[in-house]
DNA sequence: CTATGAACTATTGTCTACAATAGATAGTCG
DNA sequence: CGACTATCTATTGTAGACAATAGTTCATAG
């Protein structure tokens, strides 16, 4: 019974799976058209699937298609990074709103260990590790709510937050400033959490979160060269 | 110029939008299994833009997949019933705190035409046209955010709510009970957005929404019947 | 009579091939 | 010399067929 999901891995997940880690990596540049006969040799699977992953990346924002005229890779402009971090905040306002206090212990020790996983790679100057355990760390919090549709809408949100910072379009330089700052703030963050008091973790967000507008602002100005 | 999207309806769009009314209308069980060579005879179309908007409809959360054993029409809890509820009450907030006071006067004309089209259901005791033109109230009220990802968000929300209502999951009697003191509450909403009140409206709103959480308790006791 | 196993059937997963369209290129006319 | 049109090619949209698997039914043994 251990066995849980080794079975039927699915062509459609795995290719949905490889183009998304593709685009993520940077390995295709934003606008780039995506050719359904070249990613098919690509990932040696045949066009029916491949398409049917094509669906699945476009529901989840990560790539654009219109009739007749093929797949695009999102392109993001500093409207979709507002739109993505204002989106966000909701979702993390909503989750501890119905998450704090606690009602689910065990997930507060996922957070914990995502916690510590940080602290770690702070130490070691880990910054890839970092951002993934940070990831880590977010969904854990989500995870508090109990709220399935909330797990999944925050993870869209995340996947195109992970597309805004391969883009180098969401606080490159003040998420690589200060690394143990950067931990820190999370700490206090799971502090109130664990506190029981939803008032201050709101408050401690909303601080974040201002935090991410200002680095968006920092970075306004590299949108006008992108619109052609 | 006039011409916007007459043309290419692409059948995996045609087919996920047949299926979708079909669920949505109730024409499709909850839980049924949908066959897929079934689906391509009534609908005249093959199985690959079937499969392909069948993949649509599964992240839109109408559908639920399992690898190997086909799709069935998603089945709704009273604990999905509360996530969609504070999910979209959590968008609407955003929206309002982005929308409110109003940028876009033209989307304000959609909330005023949308509430006068429901007075005048009201009047005539149309209720099914009083859901639809509730919604369109709904919706240009979250337009006037700005927000692309928000609005596909709570498109995505509504339908599932429309979802509840065919199952007869969500406040049925409540909402037929009064229908002038339905279209009321959503013309003091549409005033204090006038007035360019945030705060007042999401007060407003948060009535709103504790009103749906008491109907969904009065429906509770429904769940374990269904739980097999 | 019940439980277990094997064969069978219905259904999904995948592939190859064909049809249709949009963009590109070259040729011709003004 | 420039602009427009027609053909042509690359790519997407769709169809039908084959392979693989999960659920079911029937037979057999305990």
């Amino acid at each position: 019974m251990t066995e849980q999901r080794l079975r039927s891995p699915s062509l459609v997940q795995l290719a949905a799976d490889a183009i998304r880690r593709m685009i993520l990596a940077g390995e295709l540049a934003e606008g780039e058209r995506l050719i359904e006969e070249r990613l098919t040799e690509q990932l040696g699977i045949s066009r029916p699937p491949l398409r049917e992953a094509l669906r699945v990346l476009e529901q989840e924002g990560l790539i654009v298609t219109r009739p007749r005229r093929g797949s695009t890779v999102a392109t993001l402009t500093d409207q979709d990074v507002f739109e993505i971090l204002t989106l966000r905040t909701a979702l993390e306002r909503l989750a501890i709103e119905l998450g704090v206090p606690v009602r689910f212990p065990d997930r507060l020790k996922d957070a914990q260990e995502a916690l510590a996983e940080m602290e770690r790679c702070a130490d070691a100057e880990d910054r890839g590790n970092l951002v993934q355990a940070g990831y880590r760390f977010h969904a854990s919090l989500i995870a508090l709510a109990g709220h399935r549709r909330l797990e999944e809408a925050y993870a869209s949100v995340q996947q195109q937050l992970l597309l805004c910072m391969a883009r180098n379009l969401y606080a490159r330089e003040h998420f690589y400033e200060d690394l143990h700052e950067h931990v820190g703030r999370h700490r206090t963050l799971l502090e109130l959490v664990e506190a029981g008091d939803p008032a201050a973790v709101l408050a401690e967000l909303a601080v974040h979160g201002e935090r991410s507008f200002s680095d968006l602002q920092s970075n306004a100005g590299s949108r006008s060269a992108r619109d052609l």
